[in-house]
Parts: C-alpha cells; sequence; structure tokens
RNA sequence: GCCCCAGUGGCGCAAUGGAUAGCGCAACGGCCUUCUAAUCCGUCGGUUGCAGGUUCGAGUCCUGCCUGGGGCGCCA
C-alpha cells in the first residue's frame, strides 16, 4: 500500500505546482476559516505588485480541488480558506483505521539512530533529575522506532570516574562487603564518602591516591567497582521497570566502555595536530569557545570530555550511526556543542552524521530551588513514584508522572510537584487514559450486542468532521516530533483529540444510533482507539481497557 | 566580561512571520431515569518584561535594555 499522504500535503502538492512557491499550508486558526488556509496570494502579490485578494482570485480560479475540498473562499487581507469535503474526510478516517501504521509514515529514509540517556550514576539512587532523561529519552526511542529507524539506544552509566577513588577507600575503612549492599546503601555509603572527603584531608588525599591504583589495574580496588557495579545494575531495572521504559541491559555503555580508547584517541589528536599542549593540558580549541576543550589533564588523566568523544568515536565508527541524539539537561548544551565540534574538526563525527543534544530544563523542588545529589536531601525516583502511587492506581499515576513531564517545552524548568501532577482534570495523562478507556467500553458494548461496523461514511455533525479531520493528522504530528524531537507537540495533539472525542461523546452518541450513522461512528471510535493508543505508546503512557 | 535559556490572564502552559493571541487549573453558573460525570456546556479573566526597528502583517525576526536561571581550562 502507498503511504497515506496527509490532507494538508495532497493541498500543497497542487498549489505548489500552480504557483510555483511553497503555499505554506497551515491549519486554519478558527473553525470559520474552515480547515486549512494558504497565505500564498499575500506573498505573491507583493512580488506582482497587484492586490491579494485580486492574486487569490486567480489562484482558485485555476486550482482544481474540487475533488477534495468545498468551494474555496477567500478572506481577510488574501486567504485561501480550504475546507475539507466531508467525504474526503470520512474516506481519510477509513484509511486510518485499515492502516496497520494508524496513519504514521514510515520514514523514507531509515537511519541507525543512537539516543543516548538515563544514565544513572553507580552506587547512587536515581533520583528526580533521571526523570526527565529516561522518559524523554524513552519517548525519542518508541517514536524513532515506530516510524522505522533503527534506534540504538545507549545508557552511559557513571561507572567509571574519579568518585570510585573516594568509594572504594570508604568500602575498605570500613570493612564492608560491598558485594552484599542494597542501592539504597550503596547511595548511603556514597554520601558518607562525599562528606568525609570535604571534610577529612587525610581521607581525600588517599582517595586521590585510590583513583589512580584503581585506574592502574589495582586487582583489589577493581573486585569492589564491579560489586558496586553489580548491585546497581538490578537497581536500575528495577527502576526502568516501575518506569515502563524500554532500556535493558543491552544498552549499557557506560563511561567504563570507552577507557580502553581514552589513549589511542587523544595519540590520535595529538599527532593530527588537532589538539595541542597548553598550560600543561592537552586542548582542543574550536571556533566559538574561548576555552578550550581539555582531552588529557596536565595530570594526565582524562576528563569526561574525552569519554565524550571516545563515545562519538565508537558510535560512529563501529555502530554506525546515521543521527546521534542526547538527551541530558539544558545545563550541558555548551558542553555538547563543543564535543561536536571538536569530533567534527577530529574527523570523528563526519558531515553526514547529524549529532544533537536535547537539553531539558532542570527539575525543581517546591521551593524552587533545583533537587540536589549530594547534600541527602534530594528525592529518589522511588520515593516519587511512591508518592504518586498514593493518589492514583500505578499506570494512571505513572500516566499522570509522563504527561506532565513531556507536556510542555523541554527546555523550561520544571516544579515536580506530585500533586499537580497527578491531577485527573484538564490537560494531563489520566484524561488521555479515560478518552481512550471510554473508547474501549463503546466498542465493548457494541460487540456485546453484536453490532460491527466497517468504514467511516457519514460525517454530518460539526464534531464528527472535526474528530475526522484532527485524525488524519496524526502522521504529520509524529513526523514533526521525530524531527524536531519535541514530545509536547504530541501531547498537545492527543490532548485535542480526546478533548474533540468527548465532545463528540457528548453530542453524537454511537449505540444509541442506527443503521448507517451507528456504523460509521462505532468506526470512527475505533480509529479515535486506535490513535490514542498507538500515541499514548510513543509517550510511554498505557493505554488502559477501562478505567 | 562573554555566551545560552526563560519572561504570554491570579497560577501552569500553547501558538510554523499570518486573520479577533489559544488551552488547562482556580473562581462562578449550568447538564446525569440517556454508550463511563475522571467527562461535557457556559461566564469571568491579556498593553505577550520594556523601548526602538524590519515587514502588507511581529508573541515569533533584528538592535539595545530589565528581571530570573544556567554555562564558560584541567568535576560530570
Amino acid at each position: 500500500m502507498a503511504p497515506m499522504q496527509s490532507l494538508p500535503a495532497l493541498l500543497d502538492a497542487r498549489l505548489r505546482d500552480l504557483t510555483g512557491v511553497d503555499p505554506e499550508m497551515r491549519p486554519a486558526t478558527k473553525p470559520q476559516f474552515g480547515h486549512f488556509q494558504s497565505n500564498v496570494a499575500l506573498r505573491l502579490a507583493k512580488q506582482e505588485g497587484r492586490p491579494p485578494r485580486e492574486v487569490a482570485a486567480d489562484i482558485v480560479e485555476k486550482l482544481d480541488v474540487a475533488d477534495l475540498c468545498e468551494p474555496l473562499e477567500i478572506a481577510g487581507p488574501g486567504f485561501i480558506n480550504f475546507r475539507m469535503r466531508s467525504d474526503v474526510l470520512a474516506e481519510s478516517a477509513t484509511g486510518l483505521l485499515e492502516d496497520p501504521h494508524s496513519g504514521i509514515n514510515p520514514a523514507a529514509y531509515p537511519q541507525r539512530v543512537v539516543i543516548d540517556y538515563s544514565a544513572p550514576n553507580v552506587a547512587k539512587q536515581m533520583h528526580v533529575g533521571h526523570l526527565r532523561t529516561t522518559i524523554i529519552g524513552d519517548c525519542f526511542n518508541r517514536v524513532l522506532s515506530t516510524i522505522g529507524h533503527t534506534v540504538i539506544a545507549q545508557n552511559h552509566i557513571g561507572d567509571w570516574g574519579t568518585q570510585f577513588g573516594m568509594l572504594i577507600e570508604q568500602v575498605l575503612d570500613e570493612g564492608i562487603d560491598a558485594s552484599q549492599l542494597t542501592l539504597a546503601e550503596a547511595d548511603a555509603l556514597y554520601k558518607r564518602a562525599a562528606s568525609r572527603f570535604k571534610e577529612d584531608e587525610d581521607f581525600a588525599t588517599r582517595a586521590r591516591a585510590r583513583v589512580a591504583v584503581f585506574q592502574g589495574g589495582d586487582e583489589e580496588s577493581l573486585n569492589i567497582w564491579r560489586q558496586l557495579v553489580e548491585i546497581s545494575k538490578p537497581a536500575f531495572n528495577e527502576a526502568y521497570r516501575r518506569l515502563g521504559v524500554l532500556l535493558t541491559d543491552d544498552d549499557l555503555a557506560g563511561e567504563s566502555t570507552y577507557n580502553d580508547d581514552l589513549p589511542v584517541l587523544v595519540k590520535e589528536l595529538e599527532e593530527s595536530g588537532v589538539a595541542v599542549v597548553d598550560d600543561g593540558a592537552l586542548c582542543v580549541f574550536v571556533d566559538g569557545f574561548d576555552a578550550p576543550l581539555i582531552v588529557r589533564k596536565r595530570d594526565g588523566g582524562y576528563g569526561y570530555a574525552t569519554t565524550d568523544l571516545a563515545a562519538i568515536r565508537r558510535r560512529v565508527q563501529e555502530i554506525e550511526a546515521d543521527r546521534l541524539i542526547y538527551v541530558t539537561d539544558a545545563r550541558q548544551a555548551g558542553h555538547f556543542a563543543q564535543v561536536f565540534a571538536a569530533a567534527r574538526k577530529a574527523g570523528f563525527l563526519p558531515e553526514d552524521v547529524t549529532a544533537q543534544h536535547v537539553g531539558y530544563g532542570m527539575v525543581l523542588g517546591q521551593d524552587g530551588r533545583p533537587f540536589k545529589t549530594r547534600d541527602g536531601s534530594a528525592a529518589s525516583l522511588e520515593s516519587l513514584l511512591d508518592a504518586a502511587e498514593e493518589e492514583a492506581a500505578p499506570n494512571v499515576a505513572l500516566a499522570a508522572i509522563k504527561y506532565a513531564d513531556l507536556s510542555s517545552g523541554l527546555q523550561k524548568d520544571y516544579t515536580f510537584d506530585a500533586e499537580r501532577m497527578v491531577k485527573t482534570t484538564g490537560n494531563t495523562g489520566p484524561y488521555l487514559q479515560y478518552a481512550h478507556a471510554r473508547a474501549s467500553n463503546i466498542l465493548r458494548n457494541a460487540e456485546a450486542q453484536d453490532l460491527h461496523w466497517g468504514a467511516v461514511t457519514v460525517l454530518e455533525e460539526p464534531v464528527e468532521q472535526q474528530l475526522a479531520l484532527q485524525l488524519s493528522g496524526f502522521g504529520d504530528v509524529v513526523d514533526e516530533v521525530a524531527h524536531e524531537l519535541q514530545p509536547h507537540k504530541l501531547c498537545t495533539y492527543l490532548y485535542e483529540l480526546a478533548s474533540t472525542a468527548a465532545s463528540f461523546y457528548e453530542t453524537c452518541p454511537a449505540l444509541k444510533a442506527e443503521g448507517d450513522v451507528r456504523a460509521s461512528r462505532l468506526a470512527l471510535w475505533a480509529a479515535v482507539k486506535q490513535v490514542l493508543a498507538k500515541g499514548l505508546y510513543l509517550l510511554g503512557i498505557d493505554a488502559p481497557e477501562r478505567m
């Protein structure tokens, strides 16, 4: 089956053929303006030096869209308004219902896409800050996979840095068996070590020395390190299970993965002249940044910039990625911009591989200040999920949290307010779930009465037409999210669809209607259910049959 | 000092250079012997931080300010 072309795309093509320019087809801003609008006449009028409405009249005269639209209207300063014929909308809704992809267009050029997300730290509990990267990255994973790309998730866990110096030293001091710790206990150990590191000069010195010993391959140190890693992984997986995200052990690619690459990579950079020694450190200078990217510290050690470069190199050379997506907090935007620039300069990142950093705003507490990780006051991810589950059933609570996180622009800071998130009215996850459950309920009742439906054939009520119109836009919205990486656009779309479906429910009873009208409305409900289920899946939210 | 992000009704947010800036919450008022009332319908609420500029048209683009947050050589 040929991929379905969206309604605005059909109009766009015809208008483009006629005028030779991008017609900028847009959804109408008001119902009275029809379904779609183009401002092409306004722009052509300027070029041609003619009145816009006259240009619009010419276009309307020549444009043949009678098979798709009601008679065109010219409005305001020269907008051309398009109203789809109701049989065209009905056919579109039926097409969606019969489409195994629910109107989602398979990617024309499937890519291999690496998505780097979640990245908790070994021996530390996940906290609220990990919520965003995990939920957002998972959404991208679902969206890109669903449209036909090959997604390689990379969970860049913090399993190597200098923090292991103090962790190992603390384990040895306390004489504990690290393999028997729970993650919560390891987290407490981490905090003890961190505060001691600050206050106890002798301990700090030993911890720093331990880093070198550990990274030099000391077996006793490595053994403790392995134990800490091994107790952390099941705890991460348990959190992922509760969150209902796709990550598994197969996606783990922690910092330690690149350890052996670092000296090799640095040598390459030095020999090629991309990196130069400055003030004792080996640096890559890139345009637009005052400070260099330091790839080897004065003391000979490697920092996270080097690890990030090594990860890019592997992802391009071994994973053969076409696109790299990093989901971390917005504060790292500058860092990644510099790393990407350095990787381009070094040749690790060819021009035909795109690299995007998706930054999200900080998670703030009720006091408006960031949740902290090291002072012991941070709320763990688990405690947040527990709190939400006190308000609602687990799948509804999770929907509330995820939707609250995804439904506004990613770059904004975000106040974690469990009570607010779990609300079930208005633009929330549970509202969408409810719409889906209602659709399911109607279809279940229909089946119980042995009623059947096939195509959408009757769209007489305005709300029915509106519903069919919105359904037809699903594929375009998914494409947009895949391209722009803005989940809130999918949220907005689904909310509007659910809202229209609720009006449809009120004004157009399906089961109480008869004949063609009943069959058509049931088919419309089936299409609504299908799109809501798919859309919620893409957000990582459960679509319950009953609520 | 340089750079990035944000600023839109009381609160939380949306808006691809297009028509009268939308939605939710809160508040107030309606609708359940009617497919699920976690829904729906209505009312109230705006100088889009400020000042210029570009444009037929600016919340959106440009310049300069203000406020808040963040980032800028050896932490991640």
